[in-house]
RNA sequence: GCGCCCGUAGCUCAGCGGAUAGAGCAACUGGCUUCGAACCAGUAGGGCGGGGGUUCGACUCCCUCCGGGCGCACCA
């Protein structure tokens, strides 16, 4: 609330310094108000002076004296201005001001920090999206907690918000998984067949097609080959989907819909997107296959859209899928993509353009590996091997709370080293539990009120607050606001964590030097009431991130 | 070879064009008869891969080189 306010009194101080002539009537340029880094220097700092500078024609300096003069703010919001270095303007609050904070805290409760900047507008996020060949690894962790927080995110900023999971149930690679089902179920009937070179040798294929023969006995033997691969294919993928559901479900990554692939391409989608492309000549027919022009749209080379088999590449039904998607309206598609995809971008992205769909509809968000190391030793993961650390042991090994806080915190464009070894040693000391620390002991002071007869009460006395650490803890509060708008729109999580960090610490300073509960009832309701915003506060980004705010650890 | 991404403290990572670049872990020192010591206070440790450029100001933007990752499928 600070930062936006101060923004409109230095606008018009601006046009005052103007209109008296101290300054030549230049249009106002983009200025900041921000937080310096240096606690000296004021609560906020301003650059008005120093973007201003040019225009005006004078040194920055010299344009600072000139708005602080012309600005002369109210002695209760703003105690002192002053021009410091190369003609920053720092502002140091009033504590009128200040404690104004605290009332408003509280009267937004839990809806503080929300904003309408996303005016109800449809958002998709797509993630996870894994093939339904296997379970669920620690690479496919990073883009749940991605997408699922910059979904909390959104919502929080006034977009309507649908999580989707596309499932790719219709390609080569379930069909891989299929045949793989079948070697072993011919195996546990006595006929021994290998699993195919290019499917799937982790145990649980031979789970899947236990369960099969233990429901279906041995029938599907003679069965014929195209029925036995669709049953095996459909009843495997649907309990790979199932046990994907249940793990991201533990890890409290809900989806709004789990979208099917194969129920695309029977419907006709993809036939249509097809004709629509040849519509409009981006299609051509070579070599037997059906190409798009997708360098039409900055790709280094034309894709194959159907093979000569009369089959669909992947890349058309995700034509398809994203047009249905437009359809379903959407007027905005974020799609969670982990870098070994960014060769893609340009073709979907082009795909879309080409039907219409304008290319600010569609954004990817990539995010770099999780490099896994055991002990120092990189471990190579593939899903066709069988190798791989599954998402649940991670969880297993430390919780979800740690996991969640784990793959937030480091920014998505960041290549992630995770050291399983490491992982399980560290969990007490991820940095998740330096901020539930925080809330528990504010839980512990709110009980301990409640015993002794307690409370902030409706109208606290705030004028009791006068302590630079009380400020201190309530100038991080009221950041959140900020926090929320720029992790969101900037597709960053990792700033909440960053952020709830510096929450914890403000409250862990404050608890350490200001006593809350003592005789004075007066001050022990103002601190309470101080208490309870930063509950608020540390609650909301927990919240966020998907990580409980624990009344005791 | 081409395209995209990443090089910041011993390790893992933050850093929104601004003032003396930060945190966690690891190391070292000190602090619990008072609301929870999963905390606090302090010491030590880098000048941001190299070089140019733009700017009043560059870790941040541009160019270039070096190192690493991913991709360059009729797999998704």
């Amino acid at each position: 609330m600070f930062r936006d306010a101060l923004r409109e009194e230095i606008r018009a101080a601006i046009g005052r310094a103007a209109v008296a002539g101290r300054l030549p009537p230049v249009a106002v340029p983009a200025f900041e108000v921000e937080v310096p880094r240096d606690r000296r220097h004021g609560d906020y700092a301003t650059n008005a002076a120093l973007v201003l500078a040019k225009a005006a024609g004078a040194s920055p300096r010299q344009v600072a004296d000139a708005l602080v003069e012309a600005w002369a703010p109210a002695a209760d919001r703003v105690a002192a201005l002053e021009v410091a270095g190369p003609g920053f303007i720092n502002i140091r609050l009033a504590w009128p001001w200040r404690r104004a904070l605290v009332a408003a805290i509280r009267a937004e409760g839990d809806g503080y920090g929300a904003s309408t900047v996303g005016a109800g507008r449809r958002v998709n996020v797509e993630f996870v999206s894994a093939n339904p060949t296997g379970p669920l690894h620690v690479g496919t962790g990073r883009n749940a907690v991605i997408g699922d927080v910059l979904a909390n995110l959104l919502a929080a900023l006034g977009y309507q918000v649908t999580r989707e999971y596309y499932i790719n149930d219709a390609g080569q690679q379930v069909h891989n998984l299929a045949r793989s089902v079948e070697a072993h179920y011919f195996t546990h009937f006595g006929r021994p067949r290998p699993v195919p070179e290019d499917g799937y040798h982790g145990d649980y294929v031979a789970d899947l097609a236990r369960r099969i023969a233990e429901a279906d006995g041995p029938r599907w033997l003679e069965a014929p080959e195209a029925a036995r691969l669709d049953h095996f294919r459909e009843v495997s993928v649907a309990a790979v989907i199932e046990e994907a559901r249940a793990d991201l479900a533990r890890f409290r990554v809900v989806f709004d819909v789990w979208f099917s692939e194969r129920s695309l391409v029977r419907s006709g989608a993809v036939d249509r997107a097809l004709a629509d492309l040849r519509a409009r000549d981006y299609v051509y027919e070579a070599d037997g296959k059906t190409w798009f022009r997708s360098t039409a749209f900055g790709d280094d080379k034309d894709r194959v859209i159907v093979k000569p088999t009369g089959e669909w590449t992947y890349f058309g039904s995700d034509i398809a899928y994203h047009l249905d998607k437009r359809a379903r309206g959407f007027d905005l598609m974020i799609d969670v993509w982990a870098i070994d995809h960014i060769g893609d971008v340009a073709r979907v992205r082009g795909g879309l353009q080409a039907l219409g769909v304008p290319p600010e509809a569609l954004e990817i968000l990539i995010y770099q590996h999780v490099r896994l190391k055991n002990e120092g030793e990189a471990l190579r993961m593939s899903k066709r091997r069988g190798e791989f650390v599954t998402l649940r042991e991670l969880i297993d090994a430390v919780g979800v709370d740690a996991g969640r806080y784990f793959y937030a915190m480091v920014a998505p464009g960041t290549p992630m080293d995770f050291d399983v070894a490491l992982a399980r040693a560290h969990s007490q000391d991820n940095p998740v539990y330096y901020v539930q620390y925080a809330h528990a002991r504010i839980a512990g002071i709110l009980r301990e009120a409640a015993a002794a007869g307690a409370a902030a009460g409706s109208a606290p006395p705030l004028d009791r607050l006068e302590d630079e650490r009380e400020w201190a803890l309530l100038h991080t509060l009221a950041e959140l606001p900020e926090v929320i708008r720029a992790a969101g729109l900037r597709r960053e999580p990792h700033r909440l964590c960053a952020y709830a960090r510096e929450v914890a610490e403000a409250f862990h300073l404050f608890y350490t030097h200001c006593r809350v509960l003592g005789d004075d009832p007066g001050l022990t309701a103002a601190r309470l009431a101080v208490v309870e915003a930063a509950r608020t506060v540390l609650r909301r980004v927990l919240g966020l991130l998907g990580v409980c705010a624990p009344e005791r650890m």
